[in-house]
DNA sequence: CGGCTTATTGACATACGTCAACTATTGTGG
DNA sequence: CCACAATAGTTGACGTATGTCAATAAGCCG
């Protein structure tokens, strides 16, 4: 592992929790692989054989249908560990990875990953405010797909990107918007007429660039109260 | 706590994972309610006072709109935990939970519940495996939502509760159908709907009473490959 | 056996998906 | 650095799954 890499980790919550002499166990047997844009990780049905940690670039997790149609669940970015419970649990990939940029990922061995978690008390304590956290992500998810209309989500999806809490603020989303669309359970097409729906809500975009008015008036609009 | 309910609690998988000492300090200061149907426990937004055990009837977690539009994301059973996520973490509860038949819940206190998670690693080390399935849970339910038709997503459903992997079942719902309408995503009125569309799927139903020509023929029918 | 709740059915409304044409962005090689 | 090709995003017309509202029928419980 690089100094560069071993930095990234040190600065992460999730070592901070751990410690050192866990993150030594924990990384002993682990590499960095590089893995280019469009790059698959592993695939859902796939037994796992490695515990992920983003060093760097955006993974997305998602699921596909037989039909072809496809999904993006969550996406992780640099310092996140991602799908635990598959390798925590030794069953199949529920989802794949794949990267949506060129990404630098660590890869813990599944196996020394569970022999370090029945061990290692930290690691357990560490997990599992990771996992409540992720839980947290997907109730959130649910919530919005089953209560919130198609503009409700993406007005929800901008106010947690834009960090501010009031007043205007300019974005620039990192992913592509058919990413996003299918993050946030719609196609592009709706997806742009969510963001003509959003113009009467004081949000201008253009491509990937989008100017919020106030922040506040779209926090409002969504009427999605838990976002923190 | 009586002896029925701690008879109970002992031969819960999470009491086998803990042990005695740990159990034992994690239940002092808990007791047991009694929750009438349709009780309510606690509403989302407020801070978690205790961790929550079923030590019998059914609890469901779901979220309610400002618009009063209301959805059921899951629902839990005897010897389960559920939203474990909040009291670990310390945040408003993003779910409400209300009882769906007359229910005993252990209430442990979430203070205590905190401070035994910082002391006892087979507590920590337990809850990792009861997140990750939880997790995997929602997981599921996502996949679900954004890829499966409503007639889809009521075969998958039906399919779990029969847990027979072949040949006929029947199953007797022990929740409304309104209430399998909402866990669904979906109106009572498109499940009515979506019981018709199974119809040439080999199954018959009157009301709650559901009979299954073939399991293997609707397991194929919902495309839903990750049931286990 | 009522009476009340729950489920079903029909008619209709609508949000979102699909398909196709067009336009804007982005990235690349000369 | 520009030009151009490739890819991504937008817009319009239209289809469809699912929601809504209302009336009826079926379960369920005292």
């Amino acid at each position: 592992m690089r100094a560069q890499d071993r930095k990234l980790l040190e600065a992460t919550r999730f070592y901070a929790a751990l410690g050192d002499t866990a993150m030594e166990r924990l990384t002993r047997n682990a590499f960095v692989q590089l893995v280019p844009k469009d790059g698959l990780l592993f695939m859902q049905g796939d037994m796992p054989e490695f515990v992920h940690l983003v060093l760097s670039g955006r993974i997305s997790l998602g699921a596909e249908d037989p039909g072809g149609h496809a999904t993006v669940v969550e996406v992780f970015r640099e310092g996140q560990l991602f799908i635990l419970a598959a390798a925590i649990l030794d069953k199949p990939y529920l989802l794949s990875a794949r990267a949506l940029s060129e990404a630098r990922v660590l890869m813990i061995p599944a196996e020394t990953f569970r022999e370090v978690l029945d061990a290692e008390p930290r690691l357990s304590r560490a997990l599992v405010d990771v996992l409540a956290e992720h839980w947290r992500l997907l109730v959130r998810q649910i919530k919005g797909l089953k209560l919130h209309s198609a503009a409700e989500r993406l007005a929800t999806y901008l106010v947690i990107r834009s960090d501010a809490r009031d007043g205007a603020a300019t974005i620039r989303l990192d992913e592509e918007l058919r990413i996003v669309a299918s993050r946030l359970g719609m196609t592009p097409e709706s997806l742009s007429r969510a963001f003509t729906a959003l113009r009467a809500h004081g949000v201008a975009s253009r491509g990937r660039s989008i100017a919020i008015d106030d922040i506040a008036s779209l926090r409002r609009m969504c009427r999605y109260e838990d976002l923190e």
